[in-house]
DNA sequence: CGCGTTTGACCTGCGC
DNA sequence: GCGCAGGTCAAACGCG
């Protein structure tokens, strides 16, 4: 794990380090080439004191402690410096147990000694200084230049949205999104940094588009949009209608005659939908397994609750129930009702072990607008989704590193997230049944007394129903390192205004586990995990950035989505 | 009457 | 091939 998670810096590190070294210019010119080699020593030899005090991360100081030390290794290494320290100091030490024999001239020698040693640590020090300086600068400037690539990127999704919503003819839609997607495909950044894999929406997406079915909305954000209609592409231009009436076709000489021509199933689609994505897996394909991948991710959310499901916002309609093997506690499964045909599914099962906690698992995408009290929760699936794709495809953040990812996620708590590729789908599990670190919650109660002035501090006594959401809200916000993410949600959030016929997100009383979960997931929202990941190391190493400050700056990047819909929302709360 | 839940049957994948 | 378990379907039922 301890290999995996230092390839996985150091692949973090090379796009940006290279990028840097490409465009930015070196403090000096004699450095360049040992600005090279300073980045990788420094990283794969930090990688481990990183990795053991990530949980401990608010403990910034202490990282940079141990940089400096590490640090001074590569430079005693580089520089020869620390030959003569080395021995220096085991001489001294000698000379100090000979001191004890006889002392007069040795200790006259000890004392040169130990003056020319701290001089020379001084100077040492003094080199560590500044190479740490210089690495802080280093990276600084990495992070710089990466937030210049991803908000060109957002601005150019931006673009592609603006460019969608006037050109919302369906047919102009296909075929201008194959040239669009050219487009984006010169400029897009690797898939790491905003996976445009498939999507489990794809069949709703393209069927919308078609007119086939009526979505109570547009599609809720850009990347989606862009990836179903990749996936399109990479079905030689074939309309997913068409794979849908193959299917319906194929099911006609099925067994299942009667159910495939039963009104629920055209209506509603779930069961040529599915048929569709099992009759496309069971085409062979990469772009078909990526799919299924992507369809099969889940993010499960443990928390205790004695409320038979938590409330997260969107609606369900139960499908079935069944009894889970081991488990005395039936598995009950959910659909999410909000539009049709989303093909958002749940599972709600209590532990075995210990039946309070209750076990939320999401897969799939939502293909509409979701509320902001079910947005947080939602984007987890999708967050996930990318996540554990762009793992699998990249062959390395996601899934060889997955508690690397998790403390991306989680960065204050490294047992509370865990990506399991090894189970029969790739599922990130969000454990909120272990007290949370008590420094994590350090800066939010400041942030509710802000938000709720009057309200209780204490979470176990809660019963506001206004809380979880805005908790969620709250740290969805703070899931945004350092302003480097444009989320897919927002797009959802901005385009709530106009859904009339979602219900009210306060309305619903919640559960204190509700609150949790839905805050874990906002906090796991967020795709983009590199430049989480980033954020989180810059914060370790420079200890001057803080992944979870809730800057305000940090939404000006996107000023017209989040921000703007989170402070009406709240300044309608507090004024409640 | 419409909508959601219940529940038995059915399908599929997997291991032996 | 068979059995098992997970997942899904849809008729039946209940409720407002």
């Amino acid at each position: 794990m301890v290999a995996a998670a230092d390839s996985a810096s150091v692949r973090m590190f090379q796009f940006p380090a290279s990028a840097n070294n490409n465009n930015a210019p070196s403090p000096t010119p004699s450095d360049d080439n040992r600005v090279a080699v300073d980045e990788v020593d420094f990283f794969s030899d930090n990688k481990n004191r990183v990795a053991h005090h990530d949980d401990r991360n608010n403990k910034t100081t202490s990282a940079v402690h141990i940089k400096k030390e590490n640090s001074l290794d590569d430079v005693r290494r580089r520089t020869g410096l620390d030959v003569n320290t080395g021995l220096r100091l085991l001489t001294a030490n000698t000379g100090s147990d000979q001191s004890t024999v006889d002392d007069g001239v040795s200790s006259d020698l000890e004392d040169k000694r130990a003056k020319s040693e701290l001089a020379q640590l001084q100077v040492e020090l003094q080199h560590m200084n500044t190479e740490n300086q210089r690495l802080r600068d280093m990276l600084s400037q990495v992070t710089k230049n990466y937030n210049a690539l991803h908000m060109h990127l957002v601005a150019l999704m931006q673009q592609k949205q603006q460019n969608h919503i006037i050109e919302s003819t369906p047919e102009r839609e296909v075929v201008e999104g194959k040239a669009e997607d050219k487009k984006l495909d010169q400029v897009m950044v690797p898939r790491q940094f905003i996976d445009l894999g498939p999507t489990a929406e794809t069949d709703e997406v393209s069927n919308s588009s078609s007119g086939e079915r009526t979505l109570s909305g547009t599609p809720s954000n850009n990347v989606e949009v862009v990836a179903s209609k990749e996936y399109i592409k990479s079905n030689n231009g074939k309309n997913e209608m068409v794979s849908f009436d193959q299917a319906a076709d194929q099911n006609s000489n099925g067994k299942r005659i009667g159910r495939e021509e039963s009104p629920e199933s055209e209506t509603q689609g779930w069961g040529p939908n599915n048929k569709v994505q099992k009759l496309n897996s069971a085409n062979k394909g990469i772009d078909q397994s990526n799919e299924a991948t992507m369809r099969k991710a889940r993010v499960s959310v443990r928390a205790r609750s004695e409320a038979p499901m938590i409330t997260d916002g969107c609606q369900w309609r139960k499908y079935g129930q069944k009894m889970a093997k081991g488990n005395p506690c039936p598995r009950a499964y959910y659909r999410c009702t909000m539009a049709v045909g989303c093909p958002v599914r749940k599972q709600v099962q209590r532990c075995a072990e210990d039946r309070t906690i209750l076990i939320t698992t999401y897969e799939g995408n939502h293909n509409h607008p979701l509320p902001p009290a079910a947005m947080a929760m939602a984007s987890t699936t999708t967050a996930a989704a990318n996540m554990l794709l762009s793992g699998s495809m990249s062959s390395a953040d996601g899934i060889m590193n997955p508690n690397l990812l998790a403390r991306a996620i989680l960065p204050c708590s490294s047992s509370m997230a865990t990506i399991s590729a090894s189970a029969p789908f790739p599922t990130v599990t969000l454990d909120l049944t272990h007290s949370p670190n008590p420094l994590q919650f350090q800066r939010q109660p400041s942030q509710f007394q802000v938000q709720f002035p009057g309200q209780p501090q204490n979470f176990g006594t809660v019963t506001n129903p206004q809380l979880p959401q805005v908790f969620g809200q709250a740290l969805y916000n703070q899931s945004k390192f350092s302003g480097l993410q444009l989320s897919q949600d927002m797009g959802s959030s901005s385009q709530l205004g106009s859904h009339q016929s979602l219900p009210p997100p306060l309305q619903q009383p919640q559960h204190l586990a509700d609150s949790v979960s839905a805050a874990t997931a906002a906090i796991t929202a967020d795709p983009n995990f590199t430049a989480a990941v980033a954020a989180a190391i810059t914060s370790i190493i420079g200890g001057a950035q803080n992944p979870f400050s809730n800057n305000n700056s940090n939404n000006n990047n996107n000023p017209t989505s989040n921000t703007a819909s989170n402070g009406n929302k709240l300044g309608s709360f507090s004024s409640n």
